[in-house]
DNA sequence: GCGACAG
DNA sequence: ATCTTGTCGC
């Protein structure tokens, strides 16, 4: 495993088809999760950051993704790419990942290939904040070997006191007495986001860019972004298959 | 056993 | 996630 096997956007030969399987990988990757890390602030480096995001038709069994690169000082979309497939798995609370990671791979892969290597990516959902800290976010960052970030909508079932009612303001996303992430205010008075650490990214920086990426609405750009492509993709696709 | 439960 | 109209507000 060193430096120069990465990034990877490949599924990996064992990946399950059963909760119980699934469960088990989440069990024996978790250990190759990195914590710390600090991605250059937004706005001081070169590079790119993706927001990655899925699009489902459960109806016609079918799954879109979308990877948008983002130039992270002027929110700018610099790169996109989507990836379409069949569904594989179904949704299970604590088994996201295994619904969205192989479109999600495919698209992130396409990405690159056209050029926008992200230095970080950003992804819905959560990466320690799960019940074997091992989410969707941490999940994609040990298979490809990227600095990722997660970023829900909802706490899930963690507890929070609310924040301050400013944008910046944050309180501990706890399980128990661990905290496993935070929610943070990224708009005067509106509902907080709730971020956590993927792989290779801490805690501080990894708010510090969605803080950043949230400079004009309540999700990060690059959700915003990627959740529009990937809609978008699915809809072509219905019209393509009607 | 029952309910809750990222997307 | 997805099903779905109008509607209040900047």
């Amino acid at each position: 495993m060193t430096s120069a096997d990465f990034p990877r956007y490949d599924l990996p030969p064992d990946w399950p088809t059963t909760e119980a399987e699934a469960t088990a990988v989440q069990e024996r990757l978790r250990a190759a999760v990195v914590t710390a890390g600090e991605v250059a602030p937004p706005g001081e480096g070169a590079g790119t950051v993706a927001g990655v995001d899925v699009a489902y038709d459960d109806e016609r069994g079918v799954v879109a993704a979308a990877a948008v690169a983002l130039d992270p000082r002027t929110l700018a979309v610099v790169g996109e790419a989507t990836a379409v497939g069949p569904v594989t798995f179904p949704y299970v609370p604590g088994l996201l990942a295994f619904r969205e990671i192989p479109a999600v791979l495919d698209a992130l892969g396409a990405l690159d290939r056209a050029g926008h290597r992200p230095d970080l990516v950003v992804c819905d959902g959560y990466g320690l904040a799960h019940p074997r800290r091992f989410g969707l976010a941490s999940h994609l960052g040990v298979l490809t070997g990227l600095p990722v970030i997660g970023v829900a909508k909802n706490p899930f079932t963690f507890r929070h006191a609310d924040p301050g009612p400013h944008r910046g303001d944050w309180s501990p996303l706890l399980d128990g007495e661990e905290e496993v992430g935070r929610a943070l205010r990224t708009r005067d008075g509106v509902k907080p986001v709730f971020v956590s650490v993927g792989h290779r990214v801490d805690l501080d920086s990894a708010c510090a860019h969605t803080l950043h990426l949230a400079r004009d609405y309540r999700q990060p750009e690059t959700t915003r972004r990627a959740d529009a492509l990937c809609r978008r993709a699915l809809a072509e696709v219905r019209a393509a298959r009607s």
